[in-house]
RNA sequence: GGCCCGGUGGCUCAGCUGGUUAGAGCGCCGCCCUGUCACGGCGGAGGUCGUCGGUUCGAACCCGAUCCGGGUCGCCA
């Protein structure tokens, strides 16, 4: 039975109890982790956001009323609790950091029963995500989830303290905006009043903090929702939160310089974790040649190295041909002290990298024996081989593993082979933290699908003035000013300098096949305003979530969101998203196909 | 959309080559217990093995479909 809390006021959280209380009486409230009943005496745990104090109800000294209550308690209970902190008198507890004081009960309310847990509120909760989601609200009660929640918290605070003695400003910018074609799929939003319109859910406040730009607010920031209608991963939601910030009158080392401070400060405050400035940088071309991704994770070596030149004269076809396709390379990686590993499960390899897009790959295992065997050895000459060992550095124990197509691929096969090893090997510290700075990314793309280039980073990007006079000519060799900043083989953050000047971005345009009406129609706003006095701007979004999850040490963003979304971007607790009444889609001049309602029902079935 | 992994009492899992009555730990319920803290002791309840269909004398197990969750590729300017 539920009783109030009238005439009851909490004197603090159960954790924040110290030995100097000792003697004090206190009024504590909160959930019941757990009760042994002893049988004349009952220790409960109590348990709030700070953490656990022990509380003592003795026969001896409670009245009998108080007794048989302390004797009901029962797992998440909701309780106020009177009584005097003191030293235990039994043995201390040592996983407690009050584990040498305990809360002698002289006064206990019930302020809510609790049905029994559909899973333990417990640290390390083995529990399954699908279980954990539908009672999001008993998850978030558990220690390490709470502590996430609470280290978010400061991260934000901290953000938000250091940006403001930098002379930044915070602004809002609006979630209802205007569907751009390029990039991501929006989120849309009918409009009642504008039957047949559509607002979209912003992607990112990109063209708002330009335009703040323009309007001279000089130094911007924004902990800012954003949403993208994609598939989910371990570190990707539908809706998730970024820092982001716009600068005027600066250039790309002005953007570094400043962030590389607020990570010092971050690191430091957050987790006592000291980040030597400056912060490691190092070209998107090296990045790629050395660890086959724009995101390395250089907590490790094992880099990668192009054998074209040493196999360019060899009669292997599989070589032949990859050195034959533009772009084409040979390269490998060699995977220390592995070179005993089963046939099988190289051959597991051999199917990932196939996964990865390539058409196969080829190994050189070196036996700690001195024996070698290789999957292409035959096609090659004795001194082709002694060459590719050579340049691996292969030692015998290692196995050697060599990839053949075009470069984009050869790097994405490589390069996940490398965390795929280190990973097994254990060479991941995730207390360890590793930055890069990536820069000079390539400005634009060549798309397949779409038979034009795109714009790598987006159409805004400022080329680097020395590759400009290239952009008719080859207009893939143009690297950017554009910037990631890279934690542990994560992309945490990235921006750009933007274009600021009219001509660049009309050409940007036609590059990326808008026409000047196409152009306009999309963005008019922006190049408007652009034409009434833009100053030189550049930009950085930090996404919040991955950066806190690699802060707490968790594996996936969504245990450092409170309420986050299932792979199918819908959410177990609430069942969004949900059909809606007839009347509100009429409203909205809304009808659905039968091919949707077909989809509809086979889902609710 | 493709590929991979998983779904067995409330939770976490085991369950052999298909074999007769599906197990364990924790939790839960009852009784006992005045120094426990992974409390202890005694007793007890609780499962259409995700769902549907098929193969078989016989299915948790094999096959097909489907739903749910996870990982990953595509996708994410």
């Amino acid at each position: 039975m539920a009783e109030s809390m009238k005439g009851m006021k909490r004197t603090c959280r159960c954790a924040e109890i110290t030995e100097d209380w000792i003697g004090k009486e206190v009024t504590l409230m909160g959930w019941v982790q757990k009760s042994r009943n002893k049988g004349g005496i009952v220790f409960v745990d109590l348990r709030d956001r700070s953490g656990i104090m022990q509380l003592i109800f003795d026969s001896s000294v409670v009245d009998a009323e108080c007794a048989e209550k302390a004797a009901g308690l029962r797992s998440e209970y909701v309780i106020a609790v009177k009584g005097t902190v003191q030293k235990r008198a039994g043995a201390v507890n040592e996983k407690l950091t009050t584990g040498t004081m305990e809360v002698q009960a002289n006064y206990l309310r019930i302020l809510a029963e609790a049905e029994t847990p559909p899973f333990p509120v417990e640290e390390n909760s083995k529990t399954r995500d699908e279980v954990r989601l539908k009672y999001r609200y008993l998850d978030l009660r558990r220690p390490d989830m709470q502590r996430n929640l609470i280290l978010r918290s400061k991260i934000a605070y901290l953000t938000r303290e250091f940006f403001h003695k930098e002379g930044f400003l915070e602004i809002e910018t609006p979630m209802l905006g205007k569907s751009t074609p390029e990039g991501a799929r929006d989120y849309l939003v009918p409009s009642r009043v504008h039957p047949g319109s559509f607002y979209a859910l912003p992607q990112s406040p990109q063209l708002f903090k330009q335009l703040l730009m323009c309007s001279g607010y000089d130094r911007y920031i924004q902990i800012a929702r954003c949403f993208r209608d994609e598939d989910l991963r371990a570190d990707r939601q539908p809706e998730f939160t970024q820092i982001d910030m716009e600068l005027s009158f600066v250039d790309v080392d002005d953007v570094i310089d400043v962030n590389e401070r607020y990570l010092q400060y971050l690191f430091k405050e957050a987790l006592g974790v000291d980040v030597k400035l400056p912060i490691r940088r190092m070209t998107w071309q090296e990045a790629m040649d050395r660890f086959g991704s724009d995101k390395p994770d250089l907590r490790f070596g094992m880099e990668l190295h192009d054998v074209s030149d040493i196999v360019r004269d060899s009669e292997f076809a599989v070589f032949k041909k990859a050195l034959e396709k533009r772009d084409g390379s040979v390269r490998g990686i060699n995977a220390k002290g592995q070179g005993g590993l089963a046939r099988k499960k190289i051959d597991k390899l051999v199917e990932f990298a196939k996964g990865c897009g390539a058409g196969g790959l080829m190994y050189i295992a070196l036996h700690e024996d001195g024996t070698v065997k290789s999957s292409f050895g035959k096609f090659m000459t004795d001194a082709e081989m002694d060459a590719l060992v050579k340049a691996l550095d292969g030692q015998p124990g290692d196995l050697l593993l060599f990839a053949a197509d075009r470069n984009k691929i050869v790097w994405n096969v490589l390069g996940a082979l490398r965390l795929q090893f280190a990973e097994q090997m254990g060479l991941l510290d995730p207390k360890e933290f590793c930055f890069v700075w990536i820069t000079e990314f390539p400005l634009l793309e060549w798309s397949d699908e779409e038979n034009r280039y795109m714009a790598m980073h987006h159409p805004f990007t400022m080329p680097m003035e020395e590759d400009w006079d290239q952009i008719d000519s080859d207009p893939g060799s143009v690297r950017a000013k554009a910037y990631d900043i890279v934690l542990n083989g994560n992309e945490i953050g990235g921006g750009s300098v933007r274009i600021h000047q009219n001509d660049i971005q009309e050409k940007m345009f036609e590059v990326l096949g808008f026409t000047k009406e196409q152009a306009w129609e999309q963005f008019s706003f922006l190049l408007t305003a652009f034409k009434y006095g833009v100053p030189p701007h550049a930009g950085l979004a930090y996404g919040l979530d991955r950066l806190v999850m690699l802060m707490a040490g968790a594996d996936t963003i969504r245990d450092v969101i409170a309420f986050p979304k299932v792979k199918d971007a819908s959410c177990l607790m609430t069942e969004a998203p949900s059909p809606v009444a007839q009347k509100q889609l009429d409203e909205l001049g809304i009808e659905i196909s039968e091919c949707a309602e077909g989809a509809q029902n086979q889902g609710e079935s």
